[in-house]
DNA sequence: GTAAACCTGGCA
DNA sequence: TGCCAGGTTTAC
């Protein structure tokens, strides 16, 4: 579910909701996520005023009032959904963290896989972020120049390279793949072997399918909600992820995929070269 | 580099 | 029953 768009739902929604509310109880129903949850968790929230919503890479971010901040990740299949007075229900299968907050609504955490990730540190010196690539969005720090910069780096496939997130901040498999069919390029194609021209495609089409995806609000494949419970829009969108067998949007041709660092990998034999 | 690990659920 | 799934880390 969550790359950069979707992470960037959660956070748009759970922005009006959030902002200038104080956590008053924090409840831990299961005892680890990808790491330890401990009680650490609710001394660090407790009272806490919640400044301002942000995303950094796929990491949501809740800006506390004493200057340190509530990171969320949402793995491969967590949900961060917020309910108000009135519509709060019994805590459900896989409901792992829920905070009350101070208007009697609540901020809940479901992730059937937890794979997800829920801590409190500080952002300057947390060391998830020190070595995160820019924010893709950011065109003086992720552009054509500076991806082409990383050709002397690494020998690996474009693929790889753009899910590495200390290259770039928020792609993830799904976005990968429907960026190189966008630019033509198999996603097999080394960087070390792509034309400064090949790199600025990609940074291009990039921008747009991430600015396209994060304008309907994600790709809900089987279980995305945003912040409040709502299925995003974009995979119905979808060129070329989960469309093995089916035809190119472009030319026609079945889309294949292939196995690529454990990932499948979708992709047209004809337009992508 | 590559595989396996962490987890549960859905589908063929 | 086995395989696959939006992610990341850790171990050969």
């Amino acid at each position: 579910m969550p790359e950069l768009p979707e992470v960037e739902t959660i956070a748009r929604s759970l922005a009006p909701l959030l902002t200038g509310r104080r956590v008053r109880r924090l409840t831990l129903r299961a005892t680890r996520l990808r790491k330890p949850l401990d009680s650490s968790l609710a001394e660090a929230v407790y009272g806490r005023r919640i400044e301002e919503v942000g995303r950094r890479g796929k990491y949501l971010l809740l800006h506390l009032d004493d200057g340190f901040t509530w990171i969320w990740h949402m793995g491969m299949s967590g949900c961060l959904v917020h309910q108000r007075l009135g519509e709060t229900q019994a805590a459900r299968k896989h409901d792992h963290v829920i905070a009350e907050l101070d208007d009697g609504g609540r901020l809940v955490f479901n992730d059937p896989r937890r794979f997800g990730l829920s801590l409190v540190d500080r952002m300057a010196t947390c060391g998830l972020f020190s070595a995160m690539g820019p924010e893709l969005l950011d065109v003086q720090a992720f552009n054509g120049p500076y991806l082409a910069s990383w050709r002397r780096r690494t020998g690996r496939n474009i693929k790889d390279v753009l899910m590495d997130q200390r290259v770039v901040a928020g792609l993830g498999n799904i976005y990968a793949s429907e960026i190189l069919f966008v630019c033509g390029l198999r996603p097999t194609r080394r960087l070390a072997r792509m034309s400064r021209a090949a790199c600025d495609a990609v940074v291009v089409a990039a921008r747009e399918i991430i600015s396209e995806a994060i304008e309907h609000r994600g790709t809900s494949v089987s279980d995305f909600l945003d912040g409040i419970g709502k299925p995003g829009g974009y995979q119905w969108r979808l060129r070329v992820y989960g469309r093995r067998g089916q035809a190119c949007p472009r030319c026609g041709s079945a889309i294949k995929s292939v196995l690529i660092s454990q990932r499948s990998s979708f992709y047209c034999p004809r337009c992508q070269k």
